[in-house]
RNA sequence: GCGAGAGUGGCGAAACUGGUAAACGCACUGGACUUAGAAUCCAGCGGAGCAAUCCUUGGGGGUUCGAGUCCCCCCUUUCGCACCA
């Protein structure tokens, strides 16, 4: 019977003692094709969830499908393990940061190995080592060297009852995710690297990236928000030298322009009002936007100020608005109420004038053109109207038209905007990797010297949950001397974003030895960069791979490697949900791989996951679909023991014809079919029939196995085989089964053991297992099954018989008959007769070969 | 509001370039084995109908000999962005 808890336990062992995944030697591999499986390591929160688990037995049955296909597989795993759960656990159960993801990792390493993953654990990557992040502290000093890296006081999300900033994702609804305070906006000095100076290499490249997928490819796109436009300087009416600059993608419509609406952040806001009293109202909204960015009434009042619009030399007025943003564009926006939603809605609201100047260009439209204009702008491209010269020019011509006038004039200027911004790395926080900056009383700000990495985080603080990261109260941690005179100067103790370690990780994994020397090798990294698999969750669609993206080609552009691209293909697998919902402690629907593990085994787990839905979509949780995987593997097991049993001869070995093919035999497992000649004339013809079926299997395997990924299908044909076995050694019984001859008993072993290496892929351990029983020996060393011709020859086929296109009936045919005969065999049918007879005359008739037959009357 | 998906039995899902819809599994029902149960095995299982037969891939229309698959409109739903000018 099938003891999984020793069966796994077994192979677990010989993986790990033979280092069976250990990538072998690279150097002397380069004649074979390298395949390089990536799975988003975890952090390491304490125990690994379903998700997990999903995650990874996708990347494994890729790789130990690669690795049995001949393929040089890398396939590693790490943690994650800087970031603030730990800091929270220190405060909450008095643990030392360090201490508690040590251990972490350590259970966390124990449930992989548990649940079997081929990983090459030499490459084990933690990134909260010094070994680890010293790299990072050195990528900073060179990117901060080139401009790349640098400090800039900005606005950020600040906690004050935390007394820590958040990144955006920790707020939700205005409140701290960890305490429910308020969340306010501050202005502080912070890091930043300038993704934005890569933002046009990011947007073209994303083009490059065939094997995403185009939602992922979508959100990028979206997020780096590539706009070109016009900037315009209206200049304010009654002064010579004053100007507002506004930006719009919309210059076709300038004629339009009513007013103009300046953001309350706007540095000139002040100067523009003229009424003292307003100066106030400008504060109360300077306050609004900093502390809320929540918008949902606009709101504004005119400043006293007009403009002059350059085009149409009339005055209009110039107003603040909440609505405006200063840090998109030039924080000023020429307002166009007749062609622009948010103009129109402001306008209405305070009586602004609205003038139309596009007209639809199209005439078609007739019964809806009254109703427009009063209820809602036209906000598409038209004809231009009341524009002057411009006048009857389409939107299109008239953009390229008005923006070359103007730059003509030398009033305005072709520009083009980008929504992304840089990216602030600087936390307040202690358990992240230390930022490798001094400030000096005398030289202000200076790097480290890179002699002096790794900047070590200090060990010994003290956590009160309250007031700054503990760094900041860290004397000796914080005094130190000037690298550059030698003086007093403190410590930045800003740590990184966690987004850092992450943008890098697969990189240093191709490193195999003398990893204190190097971050990586670029030898190693152009060997086996890109990632040929990527596989994840949706959730790090834009930021994790973004930042990844601009570190590849940031330390390409600081000569460390030559790669433009880190990921070549990219699986983003779906949530792992139960009763509807995605799992969590509040819901209560958490379903722990352990205890699971230990019922059933983890090749139940892993081919449950694997089964049930696709890899991109959202799996539903079912305990008893679990017990369908269980009651599978169960059967597997019994069938192919049973049959080692019954077809093995005194001494233990297969009868097969040649002695060369025998359990003694070096290449006992072999599955080449040279090494035998099949008897064809001999052999059963449902064993051919098998074997037909088998062939078929293979090839959809490797398919699906291509880039695809739909290993649910794969299962269910791997099940149908195991059926198909099944029902014809159960019909046979096993005296009969025991005395067939040499052909067939070659023919079902071979049988069965493509079935072991087609599902080897998702349950290695049972396969492991049962190939060593079928075989002894090691199915590592096997290769993919080569598909045999058993003689099977297909004679008849069924084919679907239609009378103009509705299905009547099925009847049988010699493979590859003519319509002619079909077509004859098909009218003597009494079914057909009824639909086709009366109507007398065939009209025509539509043959698939040995397929259907379409007879139109 | 904008953008991108999804909608097939009681459930998870199959169906390669349009060609026998529902493979595989779960649940369920009946039977065998058993003192009984569990496990296992066999059979059935989209809907209506005694049956012949008819209907069925969110709804409506279209293209086609033929549509789950292609085109148009609508409904529901999930996700992402959300005043980016």
């Amino acid at each position: 019977m099938y003891n999984f808890q020793e069966i796994e336990k077994k192979w677990q062992n010989i993986w790990e003692n033979d280092k069976v995944f250990f990538v072998k030697n690279e150097k002397d591999s380069l004649n074979v094709p390298k395949f390089y499986c990536l799975e988003m390591f975890p952090y390491p929160s304490g125990r690994i969830h379903m998700g997990h688990v999903r995650n990874y037995a996708i990347g494994d049955a890729i790789a130990r499908f690669k690795r049995i296909k001949g393929y040089n597989v890398l396939h590693p795993i790490g943690f994650d393990s800087f970031g603030l759960p730990a800091e929270n656990a220190a405060i909450k159960h008095k643990t030392n940061p360090a201490e508690w993801t040590k251990s972490n990792i350590e259970y966390m390493i124990k449930q992989l190995k548990e649940l079997g993953f081929s990983y090459d654990w030499s490459r084990l990557v933690i990134t909260s080592e010094p070994e680890y992040y010293k790299w990072e502290q050195l990528f900073f000093l060179r990117m901060y060297k080139k401009g790349l890296a640098y400090k800039k006081n900005s606005l950020v999300n600040w906690c004050g009852s935390c007394s820590t900033t958040l990144a955006n994702e920790q707020v939700e609804d205005g409140k701290c995710w960890r305490c429910g305070s308020d969340v306010t906006v501050k202005n502080m000095d912070q890091w930043f690297f300038k993704i934005t100076a890569y933002a046009e290499e990011l947007l073209k490249d994303i083009d490059t990236l065939e094997g995403w997928p185009d939602k992922v490819k979508i959100m990028q796109k979206n997020w780096i928000g590539k706009s070109s436009g016009l900037t315009v300087n209206f200049k304010i009416a009654g002064s010579d030298e004053n100007f507002i600059e506004i930006f719009t993608t919309r210059p076709d419509t300038i004629f339009g322009a009513t007013y103009i609406a300046v953001s309350p952040l706007h540095p000139a806001a002040k100067n523009l009002i003229k009424n003292s009293k307003d100066l106030e109202k400008l504060e109360t909204m300077r306050h609004n936007s900093l502390v809320s960015k929540d918008i949902s009434e606009k709101e504004g009042f005119f400043t006293g100020s007009y403009a002059v619009n350059p085009f149409t030399d009339k005055k209009i007025p110039v107003f603040i608005a909440n609505f405006v943003l200063m840090d998109y564009g030039t924080g000023a926006i020429m307002s166009v109420p007749a062609h622009d939603a948010r103009d129109f809605e402001f306008a209405k609201k305070y009586g602004i004038e609205i003038i139309q100047v596009i007209e639809p260009a199209k005439e078609a439209e007739t019964n809806n053109t009254s109703e427009d204009t009063a209820d809602m702008p036209y906000t598409d491209g038209g004809i231009l109207v009341n524009s002057g010269d411009f006048s009857g020019i389409a939107s299109e011509d008239a953009k390229e038209k008005i923006a070359d006038f103007a730059e003509k004039k030398g009033i305005g200027k072709k520009v083009t905007n980008y929504r992304l911004r840089d990216w602030g790395i600087s936390r307040q926080r202690y358990w992240g990797c230390p930022i490798p900056i001094v400030y000096c009383e005398k030289c202000g700000i200076v790097p480290l010297n890179e002699n002096d990495l790794p900047l070590i985080l200090p060990d010994d603080v003290v956590f009160t949950g309250e007031g700054a990261s503990p760094l900041k109260k860290h004397k000796s941690f914080i005094d130190t001397k000037c690298p550059k005179c030698g003086g007093k100067a403190e410590r930045e103790t800003d740590t990184m974003d966690t987004f850092v370690e992450s943008s890098w990780y697969f990189l240093r994994y191709t490193l195999s030895e003398e990893k204190e020397k190097n971050p990586f090798k670029s030898e190693d990294v152009r060997y086996w960069l890109p990632v040929d698999q990527y596989i994840g969750g949706v959730e790090h669609a834009v930021m994790h791979l973004l930042y990844s993206r601009f570190f590849v080609k940031a330390l390409r552009d600081l000569n460390y490697i030559a790669l433009d691209e880190p990921f070549k293909n990219l699986l983003t697998q779906g949530m792992v949900i139960k009763n509807g919902a995605k799992m969590s402690k509040s819901k209560g629907n958490v379903v722990d791989p352990d205890g699971l593990i230990k019922k059933l085994g983890a090749d139940t787990v892993r081919l449950f996951v694997l089964f049930a839905a696709p890899p991109e979509k959202d799996l539903e949780w079912s305990d008893s679909g679990v017990e369908g995987a269980y009651r599978f593997i169960n059967k597997f097991y019994k069938i192919a023991a049973d049959f080692s049993e019954i077809v093995k001869d005194a001494e233990g070995k297969f009868y097969v014809e040649g002695s060369n093919i025998s359990q003694s035999s070096s290449n006992a497992a072999s599955l080449n079919i040279s090494a035998y000649e099949i008897k064809k004339a001999d052999v059963n013809p449902s064993v051919k029939e098998l074997i037909y079926r088998l062939n078929g299997i293979i090839e959809k395997t490797e398919t699906e196995m291509n880039g695809r990924y739909h290993f649910n299908t794969v299962i269910s044909s791997s099940m149908e085989l195991i059926n198909a076995f099944n029902d014809f050694t159960g019909a046979l019984g096993r005296e009969k089964l025991a005395l067939l001859n040499k052909s067939d008993k070659y023919l079902l072993k071979h049988f069965l053991n493509s079935v072991i290496l087609i599902l080897y892929a998702f349950i290695p351990h049972v396969c492991s297992e049962i190939f060593e029983i079928l075989n002894g020996s090691f199915i590592e060393d096997e290769n993919w099954p080569e598909k045999i011709d058993a003689g099977y020859s297909k004679e008849n086929c069924n084919i679907a018989v239609q009378v103009n296109g509705k299905m009547r009936d099925v009847v049988t045919a010699g493979i590859d008959s003519d319509e002619e005969t079909v077509l004859k065999t098909a009218l003597n049918s009494p079914k057909i007769k009824k639909y086709a007879e009366d109507k007398s005359v065939i009209k025509k008739v539509i043959y698939v070969k040995n397929k259907l037959l379409n007879i139109i009357v």
